[in-house]
DNA sequence: AGGATTATTGACCAATCGTTCCAGAAATAC
DNA sequence: GTATTTCTGGAACGATTGGTCAATAATCCT
């Protein structure tokens, strides 16, 4: 060990995340994103790599954060409906910011396979809890009791993207709560 | 006038938008497009301006043609329940491909006026007949008579992006008709 | 205190970027 | 057939790109 980083990892990733979020990753230059950073150049290829290499760790920082807090809101109330619900009204609330996973999707689709995986594991963790929850769900009563909660779970895991696009592009709250008060509906 | 152009506007626009679809309006080159659009850049830049410019041309084109494609697939069939299926089953069918109007959002949001502009008018022309046909749905039965036509028609909308961003980031055929058929359930 | 090691800084690199200029070719108007 | 207009391809533009190098500064370990 040698002279310490100046900076916080954390921290410069999240200026990052702000810059990729806005821009994508193509329109992004190392220029803007180390002066975001408040770093050098140098710095951040010493601590990254490349700018893929420091897309790739916004991205995964970005993502685990964002599944964090929906299995967070998702053990939240007394029924497992009132999680679901939760979920949905954060995702809402939040929406006026762009998702950096939404956009890796949007811009790369599967053609980049490190960024394949880190989006598709944090999917697999987030689409098994989620699962589960409406399994309990439907033993409250709450939802269908012939839905295929795996599908189900897909079908949540999409609306929150809906609900993300149609944010992005210009909705509003009204807008998304009508959003997913109808996706919710399906799940009676 | 003078001499004529040598190539069809539309069919090169064609080939753009497939480049666009692909890699997004920042990582697409002056070079990718004039090479894939099978014209000199000088062309180019006479027919269209600049890249933004072009891409303006491409995106007005194909959500043209999507929404052209939306209202077709709506108006088959001897309901309007099967108007509805009939879309999201073509929708389906196409999801392989970026759809460039998605794509468009995702980059740029709403920080674009022009790209806004050409968006929010297909839009509106899209919304307006799937709620038009939302309602014969309802008289027919098809659909409860207690949802809001408008909303219906939004979350309808927003399902095809879910749909489209599930087959981007690798969703089967299966996981898509499981997603649209979760979709028009909430309409039950 | 001193040597080893690593971060930082700023200059620097070739390559590519979007765009324009130029010269020649081609097609219409008269 | 000549004049005029516009298209076309290639060369060229300055600016910016992602990425590197060498020198300096700062820390840890002994």
């Amino acid at each position: 060990m040698a002279r310490p980083r100046e900076f916080d990892l954390g921290t410069a990733l999240d200026e990052a995340i702000g810059v990729f979020r806005e821009q994508g990753f193509a329109a992004s230059s190392a220029a803007d994103l180390s002066r975001a950073m408040g770093i050098g150049r140098q710095s951040l290829y010493g601590a990254f790599g490349d700018k893929w290499g420091l897309y790739l760790a916004a991205v995964k920082r970005d993502v685990t954060q964002d599944t964090e807090d929906h299995l967070l809101a998702l053990s939240t109330g007394p029924r497992a409906i009132d999680g679901l619900e939760i979920l949905l009204a954060r995702v809402r609330a939040k929406a006026a910011q762009a998702c950096l996973g939404l956009c890796a999707v949007c811009e790369f689709g599967r053609s980049r396979a490190e960024l394949t995986a880190i989006l598709a594991a944090a999917e697999r963790r987030f689409l098994a809890v989620l699962a589960a929850r409406l399994r309990e769900a439907q033993q409250e009563g709450s939802a269908g009791p012939e839905i295929d909660v795996k599908e189900a779970a897909a079908f949540l895991a999409a609306t929150i993207n809906a609900v993300r696009v149609a944010a992005r592009s210009g909705a509003g709250a009204a807008q998304l709560q009508a959003l997913a008060e109808l996706a919710l509906r399906a799940l009676r």
